[in-house]
Formats: C-alpha cells, sequence, structure tokens
DNA sequence: ACACTGTTGTCAAATAAGTTGACAAAAATA
DNA sequence: TATTTTTGTCAACTTATTTGACAACAGTGT
C-alpha cells in the first residue's frame, strides 16, 4: 500500500510550520521540563530566561518554544553537573539552532507518501544531483534511512 | 568564521527533541490558532479532538502539540470552505505525519556547523553514496540547499 | 567555624484564567 | 419555512498564577 499524500495537504502544513509561534503558561513549562515554577521565576529575575512580551497585556506569564527549549537545554547541563551560570551560557551559545532546523524543514518538504509501516519524505533535489529526489524513508522502528531516488513526478501540463 | 557545534550538545538536543511532550491549555490554543475556547470545547463535545487525558487529574484541559497541529489544520480547510466534519476528515487522513518528521530529524541530526550567516545541519550518510554527508545548507534568507559534501571526519582512534 | 551570597521551597492574599450550564443568535440544511 | 448545527455571551464557581515574604539549604571564601 502505498499513498502520495496530496500537495494541497502539504501546502497547508507548511504554511502551519511556519507559524507555529505558540505560547505555554508557567505550569505547562514546568510539566514538561520538570523545573519548578519557582525555579523558572528565579531565572527570570536573574535574566536567563524571559517570557514573551506580545502586544496583549498578559497578567500570566507566556513562553515560546524557543523558552521551553532553551530551559530544557539549561536543565539539562546542570543536571550534570553544570552550574546554573555556565548551564545558561553554554544554552545561548548555539540560540537559533532549533529555529535553523525548523527553517530546513518548511523549506525542504516537497512531498509525502505513506508506505506500508510508515513514511517517505521526498526532501527534493540536491545540487548536482539532477533528475533525483532525496527521500527520507521512515519504517516502522528501523532507523531514517536517506535514499536518492529517480523523481518520476509527471510533467506538469 | 566557521564552527563545529561540539556533540555534546548535539546529543542533549536530540535528547529533548525526543521527548518534547509538552501541554498547552484551552487559552493557548485558541491564541495561536484563531480558534475560539468555545469552538474548541464544541469541537471536543462533537469527539473531534481531545484534551490529553494525563494520569494526574486536571480541572483544566490540556492538550498536546498534536492536537494543536490538528486544529490549525482543521480551521485551515474550514477557512478555505469545507464544512467541519469534512475539514476533520482531511485533517484526520494524515495524522502521524508532524510525528514522522520529528523522528526524522531526530533520527538524522548527525552534526551543525555555525557559518557566518546561517547553518549547516549535517545529516549523515545517503544509501549507495560512500564517504560523504549530506548537508542543508542555510544561509540568510536563501533557501536550504541540500549538498552532498565529502565527510572530514577525523579517524576515530 | 563563620559570614555571605545564591538558590529553592512554602505560605498567604489577591487576581486572572478556565469550567460548566444555560439561553439566544447566526448559519447551514432539509 | 422549519430544523438542526454551530457559536457567542453571561453568571457562578473552581483552579492556576502572581507577588512578596520568610526560612532553609548549599556553596564560597575568610
Amino acid at each position: 500500500m502505498r499513498m502520495e499524500i496530496d500537495k494541497d495537504f502539504i501546502g497547508r502544513m507548511k504554511k502551519i510550520m511556519q507559524k507555529d509561534n505558540f505560547l505555554l503558561g508557567i505550569g505547562d513549562i514546568a510539566r514538561a521540563t520538570g523545573v519548578s515554577q519557582r525555579k523558572l521565576r528565579y531565572w527570570e529575575k536573574k535574566g536567563y530566561i524571559s517570557p514573551d512580551d506580545g502586544i496583549e497585556e498578559r497578567k500570566h506569564r507566556k513562553y515560546s518554544y524557543y523558552t521551553l527549549a532553551q530551559v530544557s537545554m539549561i536543565e539539562s547541563y546542570v543536571k550534570t553537573g553544570f552550574t546554573l551560570s555556565a548551564a545558561v551560557e553554554k544554552t545561548n551559545q548555539h540560540d537559533q539552532v532549533s529555529q535553523a532546523i525548523r527553517k530546513f524543514i518548511s523549506d525542504r518538504l516537497t512531498g509525502l507518501v505513506t508506505v506500508d509501516n510508515g513514511f517517505e519524505i521526498d526532501l527534493g533535489e540536491v545540487c548536482d544531483v539532477p533528475n533525483k529526489h532525496l527521500f527520507a524513508i521512515l519504517k516502522g522502528n528501523e532507523d531514517t534511512k536517506l535514499v536518492l531516488k529517480d523523481n518520476n513526478v509527471p510533467v506538469e501540463q
């Protein structure tokens, strides 16, 4: 069983992924990261993290996904022995990374095919490799493979 | 300026991405999607979406990222003329897609290099292409390119 | 040991956000 | 038109978050 997911659906998905600017409450951050609300407020006071300062004045703190990742990373370092300030420094060396990964997906997601027990993600052309597309092959629990395949897209009318 | 991000950082990031099971409140979903809280409760009553039913009994609804994507997609269809039930059906045909994309990244993220105005994401080897790694090249506002490059990783001792 | 700073838990009072149920108004459908 | 589906709004109630304070604990340096 092999079925290509229609381009309209993918277009909508890409649009949704590009926005993806949701916010979470402090309780949600605490639940997801294991860092207590008390700590989060303290880290904010120290300037290590910042809640989103949206236009609409809010009475409760709201955090972006970026901050969620930031908190997770800081906590990851702290749990393995780093001091808080060292953990923050290490974390902030590479902000923008998660943003870059999202841009990569949003830019390169070209097509999607459902197969028996997984997906094939069409990532489009690779430089200097004409007439082929790169596919990420996901099948059950196997590791994801990258494969170059002939691009049998029917000619546009 | 060209600097490879250390493997330790990437390892931590992959672990964080694999979990990534945060939950959002109904107000957060409403803000992010433009769908009113009233609608979300109604959609729930109709069985179109479900809040997370965690172990800890909660008094407030909490939604997964999956549901956020679901709501965004339903709203996308509704806004272009589909009936609610048709939008739901179209949306649910391809659940698991966002999960698959995340697994792809988590499986294949091999390395990261910061360059002048962007990143190079090392995605590892491509089947039948020995001694090369596939890189996603992100530079400023340019479209992300895929490139096969020699893999100059120093030999393991 | 002692003082000091940095960090975290907990409590209390106040405010904001979310819950349900109901009524009514639109909007879609028969 | 009549009927059902969908949505907004209100009210009374419950839960979550906010701030500020006090205390405890860990680490650092004297």
